[in-house]
DNA sequence: TATAGTGATCTGTGATCACACTTGTCAAAT
DNA sequence: ATTTGACAAGTGTGATCACAGATCACTATA
């Protein structure tokens, strides 16, 4: 190696990733309702390639639980029980609480100025009221919080259960955005008092503000499930 | 539907997950050392399939970080940073003794008796000395409590974590094995105590000791990591 | 002797094809 | 009118092939 050029190493990325990449963003956006059939034929020629990396996204997809496969007849978000569904709510408060708190306490000069730009914007989002990009900005807010927590083993496991997450939340979110509950109000208010809390790097609070959030957001979900 | 034979359901099942499940108990296992490499065609070899199924199977370990891949170059368990290895050990000594917690509070008789009698079955091995069977012991005891804990979720990503975890293990538990430290006897002693407070319902102790039992381990690994 | 270049070989990736199976439609038989 | 049967269309699964990129031994150059 005589001398580096100040060149930029160029990215290869594969089909298969980038797949996987668009069906993740669908799914956290909430572009893929519960009970929607789709086929990786379909899926294939939406993206423009042949099957196989739509195959191998999708089978990491199942992997994570994200999607279920049944063979023969499509693919589908998957639906859950009563249990499974107290179950991934369970763990979520868990986790995303922990994740919150040590962001809180590791987060960058940096990242911290992002959370709250971040949080503004989701705040705007709820005003607006359009679902799909309220949830994208949700997405990018809390993700910025994970990434802050500098645990990426934490944030791999909390993506995917936000995967499995959204799905059960985006129709009762549809009907309360027509409705606007009081609860809006009440969770522009929390993302506010949590990007504050990790700017000031106080774990305990940003830990209680996350899970009393999530619970309320639960609460509000299982009445909606309850309503049907 | 006239008149039901007493007939079972047969079972159909998927190459992909056959090899899915052979790869995946041969990490739990211990069989897969860290920096050996392997190939999908020699895996298909093996398998007496195509290339396809193992390809499938990889694509889901890699998605659960158990395996990576490297273009053109092969496949191998993947190699962990210092700080990646602490936020392993955090995460399980939380989502272990957490789950440990809630199979003390969950279980049902049958499951209790199980987990007991793997228990015996796994102090056998710990004295036999032999590391897969040990280490195959240790995965039926461990995930009988899992199971216990009645939240398939947590079960999911706890053998997500320790795909990752056992290959950071087995260099250090082999030296162990032969010069038999006292950790060892003090482990017995631990998972019968597990068992213990699983089958009289304290939920409490079983997550103190369990999370005793994974910090001494990390202490004794990192241990060995430095010594090399 | 040390270094750059060359080609054979092997890798994962992606496309294409064959196939067993499920599902839905519709006509024939009861 | 209801049920049964067969047929057609569509599904995921698995095998096979083509290919670009990486690795490594080896040769020709300085």
């Amino acid at each position: 190696m005589k001398s580096a050029l100040p060149l930029d190493a160029i990215e290869r990325t594969t089909l298969n990733e980038l797949a996987y990449d668009r069906l993740k963003r669908a799914i956290l956006a909430g572009r893929i309702e519960q009970g929607m059939t789709m086929t990786l034929r379909q899926l294939a020629a939406e993206l423009g390639t042949s099957m196989m990396p739509v195959r191998e996204a999708v089978t990491r997809l199942s992997a994570e639980q994200a999607l279920q496969v049944i063979p023969n007849r499509g693919i589908r978000i998957p639906a859950l029980s009563a249990a499974e569904e107290d179950d991934l709510w369970r763990l979520r408060i868990n986790l995303e609480g922990e994740a919150t708190a040590q962001a809180a306490r590791h987060a960058s000069a940096a990242e911290r100025a992002q959370i709250t730009t971040l949080c503004t914007a989701l705040n705007e989002a709820l005003v607006a009221g359009e679902l799909h990009d309220l949830l994208e900005c949700n997405s990018a807010y809390q993700f910025a919080i994970y990434q802050a927590a500098h645990s990426p083993l934490s944030l791999h496991i909390i993506e995917m259960l936000r995967m499995r997450g959204v799905p059960l939340c985006t129709a009762a979110l549809r009907r309360m955005l027509a409705e606007k509950p009081p609860y809006f109000e009440k969770t522009a208010a929390y993302h506010e008092a949590i990007a504050a809390a990790i700017t000031t790097g106080d774990a305990r609070t940003a830990r209680r503000i996350k899970r009393e959030d999530l619970k309320e957001l639960r609460a509000l979900v299982k009445a909606e499930g309850a309503r049907t």
